[in-house]
DNA sequence: CGAATCATTGAACGACCTCAAGTTTTGTGG
DNA sequence: CCACAAAACTTGAGGTCGTTCAATGATTCG
């Protein structure tokens, strides 16, 4: 078996599906974990309305997942970052109803559906940790609906930048600085408004000393004003 | 055995959890559906941060749920018809993080999650029909992503009725003329709008005479108008 | 019947968008 | 490695949609 399917050895494992299983069962889940060929930028990981035959959890790099509207337009879902799962939305037609594309060279570890099904149906620990993690992704459409709805786009940004933030942190990486690694634009779509905004915003943030920002790299100087624009 | 209690009889039941379950099954599936009081207007089926023992179906009237945000003003995230189930967000850690609140007397089954669990464990073909609704309940969070983000207000307006006016359908009532169950207020916090938008929204798709709006009462005279509203 | 809640309507303001131009970075082929 | 084109990002000016504030009307309920 190759290296890379040992759960066991991944850093992320606390974050992952079989987070809590005992060893035993966690070897087995071993087994059903398929690797796949790293993907490039832009490259899709799948595309909506493709059969769903397998869940993805990221390995390394990110992900956008964004839905096609009827006029054509995107709209982006979410931004996945290492231990996060993509793919849930199939559950309902066994269909994606989301595309999801590579942001930048990226691994992903793959879980046939079929196999992991089964398993679930053995190891009832892992039954919970599937809803667990289900419901994870319910609350953290939750929170977009949150923000969406009733945020001035200074906050959203704010928020943006502070879930970012947050996210790195549980991976083990710095709070404070990082990078985006999606365009002006994929953040502009996200938070529901335009990329000319973004930039404005970010400038203003950076003018005001809250963060620094050089194209792509974020450095957060003061937390806490962040989180005071959030309230 | 409580008659309300049997799902073979429920007009409900090809919308609701159990659907596709084979007789024998479906009567094991019964045995855990517990009833509860009707609840009244403005009553509380559960609060944001209570512990989560149950899941519930819909069964007769309609619900809204919500979530407090930081400072305290209520974001509401879903409106709940019958054969519709809650309580999902409760799956990550057990509690709930909505609110959900009767909008007139409203009847609902009880689904007590140990039982469930169990039963899902025995019955492979109850835990698909969980993971489907649950995925339902992701596509139906992402359609309100989609409509929060990049729609006009009257987009969003047309979409709502449009939505209520297919969920109805599906339920076998009138998909042209139905009752809001909702304020004003609710519909225009859900949509990201203020009650006075959607009050002058309404008004004038009444006049445009694309719908005919009485306080609550909605006919729809020309659904396709709608649909060219929204795209 | 009176008070409270819900809904409607009007006028003015402002946040964000649109349009447009310019700058910086990235990517490609010679 | 450079030249050039394309893409990404920034910045400015003006316009618009939806909000805010305010007043009035309708309905519900004790």
């Amino acid at each position: 078996m190759d290296y890379e399917t040992l759960c066991q050895d991944c850093r992320l494992v606390e974050l992952c599906l079989p987070y809590g299983l005992p060893k035993t069962e966690l070897e087995q889940f071993e087994t059903i974990v398929k690797n796949k060929a790293p993907l490039l930028t832009d490259q899709y990981l799948y595309q909506q309305d493709d059969k769903c035959r397998s869940l993805f959890v990221v390995k390394t790099g990110s992900f956008r997942s964004f839905i096609y509207s009827e006029d054509g337009a995107e709209q982006t879902i979410g931004f996945y970052l290492p231990g996060e799962l993509m793919g849930f939305d199939a559950f309902q037609h066994g269909r994606f109803t989301s595309s999801s594309i590579a942001l930048e060279t990226s691994k992903v570890c793959e879980l046939p559906l079929s196999k992991l099904n089964d398993l679930c149906r053995l190891i009832p620990s892992l039954q919970s940790q599937m809803l667990r993690v289900l419901g994870k992704e319910i609350e953290s459409d939750h929170n977009q609906i949150l923000l969406l709805s009733h945020r001035s786009a200074k906050e959203k940004m704010a928020t943006f930048l502070l879930r970012l933030s947050h996210r790195y942190n549980a991976l083990g990486f710095s709070k404070t600085e990082f990078n985006l690694t999606m365009k002006r634009q994929d953040i502009a779509n996200f938070l529901g408004l335009t990329n000319e905004t973004v930039s404005r915003l970010l400038a203003e943030l950076n003018h005001q000393g809250i963060i620094t920002i050089n194209r792509r790299n974020v450095k957060i100087n003061n937390i806490d004003s962040l989180k005071v624009i959030v309230e």
